[in-house]
DNA sequence: GCCGTTTTCGGCCCGACTGTTTTCAGTCG
């Protein structure tokens, strides 16, 4: 069982025992426990080898919760989780999705009326049957079905560049309306998470916030308001994306931002600090908590300062060790897109790209790039015009002949002659040593066949990197966000054989892949392997993709050390040096 | 269920909005 089964089941567990009203904190334990398995950069199936022992000291997993773990790793089941299914029927958990209806309601309507799934509530409102329980009238029954409706119309979590560019608009529109001084998303899309579950908008006002709620809701891309109070309000875009906003003074713009961005684990975190220190935050500033008075909330800066902590950056604040690392003064240095000095996976039109090699060489020397490495596709990606052997020859000629007209004209850049060669099904690689031994920078990736099994899959993919023809590993998990699951891969095995066949693994950051993910980086950086980051551009805007590539990297503590292509040129290819 | 400058019991982040009810519980972030 992997890390993100195992945290599934914690979710349902919490899930289930709100529903069933038990002791909220024990709920929270869950709902805590889950999110740190999440954010596990090792795979709890590795650790629980040891028995118990190698799963000691992970913070918020305890005795019991451990031993859950344990039987899950052995078993691959979990009998207290099963035994809470027999009680409360699965259906229910899909209820708990429909906004406005929490465990207290969803159990009300399974005793009350039997209730069990979303089709069965949506039918006993359509029939006005909610409105004989206490507590519940004609408005809940239609906000209820409004909210289906909305939940139908979702499509999960948006993918970081969908919600940044819906986000960015709405910002520029919010900023126009009078009284408006400050404008900046927060939330998951301030802190670069992969996917997006809302917006979140923080406003800073010197009017009355009434107006700027206003505007908000008359924005025309909005579908309907879901609620809509003094401070704080939420919309649904058309898009079935959901806008929160929130309105507050400037002298708590620090404490809102902070508060605003997350994530909850963070902020409970911090917020537990700060009441042992004799503190109280909340998004209006930081109280002393005797006399009430006011400490600090204008910026980030100050809030992190009052509770004795230096400002941690938004990307590292998933309650993973940020806090503790921030007041022992060893948050790591973070990575700046400025590091970055070249891409090392590019496509041209000789392939599935848009543009020519002279073309995407004029971009990325446009963005001051010192090399950018064209790697076009292999032959068995037939569906992206893949280059054979015949072609690739071909290119590498007029790589050298492009780099030769550089040089006379004094530039100061290379194009790397490279490709994406396919790992076929048997782990064989798609281009002829030959032609690999020809290439300054070879990248390898899997492409089809995703159902294998994870053994299988691990050894196809190990095959490829004990061929000592390849230099990356490629989006090394194949997952695209919002429409395909990352093929099953043992990422410990992989991450051990490319460090010792001196083969880098590869961040992409097209925002559908971000392939590492945050935790498989972090991974990366204990176990010492490189990253590259790379665009995997097909056109020119693509090359814009590794703002979400970098962010991505520092969500994964990585620093300009452990980034290969930050190095200069000279180095680069000394690293690139295959055995 | 977890955790300890309040250490093995007794706490556990904090506030806005909604609907239905007259003072608040439930939900959300």
């Amino acid at each position: 069982m992997e890390n993100s089964e195992i945290a599934r089941i914690f979710h349902e567990i919490a899930d289930l025992l709100e529903v069933k009203g038990d002791n909220p904190f024990r709920v929270r334990s869950y709902r805590n426990a889950a999110l740190v398995v999440e954010g596990l950069p090792e795979s709890l199936r590795t650790m629980a080898q040891k028995g118990a022992e190698g799963l000691m000291h992970i913070p918020g997993i305890g005795e019991g919760i451990r031993e859950k773990i344990l039987e899950m790793t052995r078993t691959g089941r979990c009998a207290f989780h099963d035994g809470l299914l027999k009680e409360v029927p699965q259906g229910i958990l899909g209820i708990l999705k429909v906004s406005g209806v929490g465990p207290r309601k969803a159990a009300v309507f399974f005793k009350e009326l039997g209730i069990t799934d979303v089709e069965g509530l949506e039918k006993a409102a359509k029939a006005q049957r909610l409105r004989t329980l206490t507590g519940f009238g004609e408005k809940s029954e239609e906000r209820i079905l409004k909210a289906i409706k909305d939940l139908r119309s979702m499509s999960g979590r948006a993918n970081l560049g969908a919600a940044m560019q819906y986000a960015g608009a709405f910002q520029d529109y919010l900023k126009k309306i009078p009284g408006v001084t400050d404008c900046i998303p927060a939330g998951s899309l301030r802190r670069w998470k992969d996917s997006i579950g809302d917006i979140d908008i923080l406003a800073a006002c010197d009017e009355k916030a009434a107006a700027v709620m206003d505007g908000f809701a008359a924005y025309p891309d909005v579908r309907h308001v879901v609620s809509r109070g003094e401070t704080k309000s939420t919309v649904m875009l058309n898009a079935g994306l959901q806008v929160d906003i929130r309105v507050i003074e400037k002298k708590s713009f620090g404490a809102a931002l902070q508060y605003f961005t997350g994530s909850k684990a963070h902020n409970i975190a911090l917020r537990d600090r700060a009441k042992r220190m004799g503190l109280k935050i909340s998004e209006y500033g930081v109280f002393k908590e005797k006399s009430g008075a006011w400490a600090a909330g204008e910026t980030e800066e100050d809030v992190y300062r009052s509770v004795g902590l230096p400002w941690i950056p938004p990307e590292l604040r998933e309650n993973r060790g940020e806090i503790e690392a921030a007041e022992e003064g060893r948050l790591p240095e973070m990575l700046d897109v400025k590091d970055i000095r070249g891409d090392l996976h590019v496509h041209t039109n000789e392939s599935d790209g848009a543009c020519s090699l002279e073309e995407m060489a004029d971009g990325a020397i446009e963005r001051g790039y010192a090399y950018m490495a064209v790697t076009d596709h292999s032959k068995a990606v037939g569906i992206a015009h893949g280059l054979d052997e015949k072609r690739v020859l071909a290119q590498i000629k007029r790589i050298d002949e492009f780099n030769e007209k550089l040089k006379k004209r004094g530039r100061k850049f290379t194009v790397l002659k490279g490709a994406e060669v396919d790992i076929r099904a048997d782990g064989s690689l798609d281009h002829p040593d030959s032609v690999l031994d020809k290439l300054d920078c070879v990248l390898a990736a899997v492409h089809s066949g995703f159902s294998m099994s994870m053994s299988d899959m691990t050894e196809r993919i190990l095959k490829g990197i004990r061929s000592g023809k390849i230099n990356i590993l490629a989006h090394p998990t194949g997952r695209l966000i919002s429409s395909r699951e990352p093929y099953a891969v043992d990422m410990e095995k992989v991450m051990d054989e490319a460090r010792k066949y001196g083969v880098a693994l590869e961040l992409n950051s097209y925002p559908d892949r971000l392939d590492l993910n945050d935790t498989h980086l972090a991974l990366a950086r204990e176990k010492g392997v490189p990253v590259v980051i790379s665009t995997d551009a097909h056109s020119l805007r693509h090359f814009d993709n590794i703002l979400y590539g970098v962010h991505t990297a520092r969500r994964g503590w990585l620093e300009k050390k452990d980034v290969l292509n930050t190095r200069p040129l000279k180095e680069l290819m000394k690293l690139l040096k295959r055995k």
